[in-house]
Parts: C-alpha cells; sequence; structure tokens
DNA sequence: CCTGATGCTTCCGCAATCCAAAACTGTCTC
DNA sequence: GAGACAGTTTTGGATTGCGGAAGCATCAGG
C-alpha cells in the first residue's frame, strides 16, 4: 500500500472548494489569493474548473464564487445515506421528550466525527444548520463516547491518526492522558464535553 | 472565451462520485465499471483518489464505495449559504397551516431548478430526505413558474441552455409550446405540474 | 483625458500528471 | 487443482496542468 497522493489536481481542486464553502458567503478570487496556497492563474484555472462543473456557482455583477447546485444536488444525496439521521430520528425525539437534554447523534470515520443530528429544544432549522459540522473525535463529548467503547485494535487504529491539536487550554496532548480518560468513560458508561474543541 | 472543459481531471472524478452517489447505497466497483465510461484501471484510481480525498469512505470487508465525510461536511457548508430554506422556513410553515397544500420552494441556476424545501404535511424527515431534488426547470410547476417572472432576457438566456429531453408523454419538446405557456402562467398567476418530469 | 493602481484573464513552453494496456495477485467455485 | 472473476500494480508515452509574464478592463485621482 502506498502513500497518499496528497498532490494531484483532484485535491487542488477540493481544497479550493473547501475555502469557497469555508468563507460561508460569496468570495471574490481577491479574497482567496490571500489564503491561497496557488498562484493566481492556477487558482483562476481550479475555479473556472470548479464553475463549469456547477460544484461552484458565479455571480458576473458581483463577480463572486458560491457553492453551485452540483455540489447542493451531491449534499442532498450524500446526506440521505451517509446518516443515519433518518432512522435514528424517532429515537432522539423521545430521547429528547424524556431528558430534556441536548442530544447529539455522530458518526466517526477516520478520528473524525460528524454531527449527524443535535437537538436542544431548537426549531427545526437551526438543528439543521449546526448538523453536519465535522471535529476531532478525541476532544468532543460523544467522540470519546464512541472512542472508548470501540474494540481495542480501531481504537489505536483511530488515535493514531491524530494530530493532537490544541484547540483550548483542556485539550488533551497526549494519548497518555486520552486512553486514561477513555478507560474511565467505558467503566462509568459517561462522557463529558469539557471545552476541548 | 472558451469552450468549456468537459474533460480534465476533476471533471471525470466528479463524474465518478456522481455515479456512486447515484446508486443511493455503498457499491462495489464491479458495478460501477458497467456504467462507467472509463477502463478499469482508470476508474480505480479515481476511486482511490477521491478516497483518499475523504469525499468517498470505503468499507474494507465489504469493498464498497460510499459518499464520504469530507462530502457530508461540504454538503453541510454549501446547504446552509447556498439555500434560502433557514429564511424562508417561517414563511413556508405559515402558508401551509393556510392554504393546506403542497409547497414547493425552489432556485433555479443555469436552468435547472433545485428544491430547497417541500411541504407537505409530511414528517420533518421525509421532508429532509426530498430537499435538494434537481430538475430541469422546464417541466416542473415551480420551474415554469420563475421562468415565466423571469426578465426576457434572462428567460431566453435559460431555454437556450435546454436539451429538452421528453421524460413522459406531457414533457414540452419545442420552445414555441412552452413560451406560450409560460405567456399564460404570467397571465395568471398559476403554474400547473402536469407530471412532465 | 491621462496615469497609475488593482484585479481578472490569456499566452505558451516546459514538466508533471494522468492514462490505460497488459500483466499480476488474491479469492471463490467446482 | 483449474478456471473464472474482481481488484491491484506496473509502465512508457501522451496529455494535461502549471505558473511566469504579459495583456485587458475598470476605477480613482490628478
Amino acid at each position: 500500500m502506498n502513500v497518499v497522493n496528497s498532490d494531484g489536481t483532484v485535491a487542488k481542486a477540493l481544497s479550493v472548494l473547501d475555502q469557497v464553502t469555508a468563507m460561508g458567503r460569496p468570495v471574490r478570487m481577491r479574497e482567496l489569493l490571500e489564503t491561497s496556497e496557488f498562484p493566481k492563474p492556477t487558482l483562476y484555472r481550479l475555479l473556472q474548473t470548479l464553475t463549469s462543473q456547477r460544484m461552484l456557482s458565479y455571480d458576473k455583477d458581483q463577480q463572486t464564487y458560491a457553492p453551485g447546485i452540483r455540489l447542493v444536488s451531491l449534499a442532498h444525496s450524500a446526506w440521505s445515506q451517509a446518516s443515519l439521521a433518518p432512522i435514528a430520528a424517532p429515537y432522539i425525539s423521545a430521547l429528547g421528550e424524556r431528558l430534556r437534554e441536548a442530544i447529539h447523534l455522530a458518526q466517526i470515520d477516520n478520528g473524525q466525527v460528524v454531527f449527524v443530528d443535535k437537538r436542544q429544544a431548537s426549531s427545526r432549522f437551526a438543528t439543521l444548520a449546526r448538523t453536519g459540522q465535522v471535529a476531532p473525535a478525541y476532544c468532543t463529548g460523544v467522540g470519546k463516547a464512541i472512542l472508548a467503547h470501540l474494540e481495542p485494535e480501531a481504537q489505536a487504529q483511530a488515535l493514531q491518526q491524530q494530530a493532537f491539536l490544541k484547540y483550548t487550554d483542556a485539550t488533551h496532548t497526549s494519548t497518555e492522558t486520552l486512553v486514561r480518560e477513555l478507560e474511565q468513560i467505558r467503566a462509568e458508561g459517561i462522557a463529558f464535553d469539557r471545552e476541548e474543541h
């Protein structure tokens, strides 16, 4: 098995796509250029490609780029099958009624957790908007809960891939302390979120 | 201005991505190969690339590909900014209460409509699952409604890009009849969906 | 009207990347 | 075992992507 392909045209295009969507609003090329690792003509060409593929849409008047229709469309299919949301929804509602606490539903993939559903007496659309966020598993409550109950082998693999960036003062910085907390979580059945992210 | 880049690695990768998500379930390479325009090693490499970029996830045991975490993540940001859903939600609810009819909220982009919200006395998650679908503007009720009220210039441009595929017997096959219907819609303020798609 | 500043777009030769035939490996079946 | 089948790796040659430099277009101040 080989080292992963971290260059390649697709990777570059995707990183631009990330950048645009991350801005959270329509952006001009200039803005991207400031943050981008690519020289101007390259960035330009990538934007062209993404636009012609409808992954981005281009506003001619404002000269701005925004997420395109194809991305939204992909979003739809990805969402409806990648998430357990539709299946789990009834249970979450029921739980919410009984506990009156915030509920997070998440999936794990390669050390990252993605929030599939959150419920906290919020309205339908507030929930929708927050859902889908991604974070490293080791610094969220649900993430740790999942890690703690993984097979030892799978757990080791997941931890190995972590970069252990220190987001806040409470973030675990070594595998040591994290593993200890995971053991405790497993024993007690409760994981806490200590604002580690 | 140039002809669009309809080949190019990114385009190919995206078409594979489309194919995988369109299946609506985890798929093996073989299945893709049957429909795919690419020879086996090329398809393989594209899948590798997408997987290493986390746009697809790979199930080692089943040897299947499914939408990846990065796609879901992009989906999230794309969704929350590309759609008017959050803004329009209250109005839709109110309308729904009063009319007791199905309500479709859609946006148009280059002759395609994307359904941003649908409401029809259905449950929260049934709605969520249907949302995000894409269809040609000229053969849906909302699509025609939007077209009818476009500036003449913009309308012409939108129509020009249409392929006019005949989905059902009711589908318009010429610009002629379509334009006539659009005029009528504009005059009356009502567009019907005649199962043209 | 000119001039400089800013930001988008196009050119073009070099080089890196991608391509796909063929060959190989692993797995499952009879 | 032999055969079929799906997935993977190798390889040289062709295509594509790359990005410096130059060309436009727009705008503001002189």
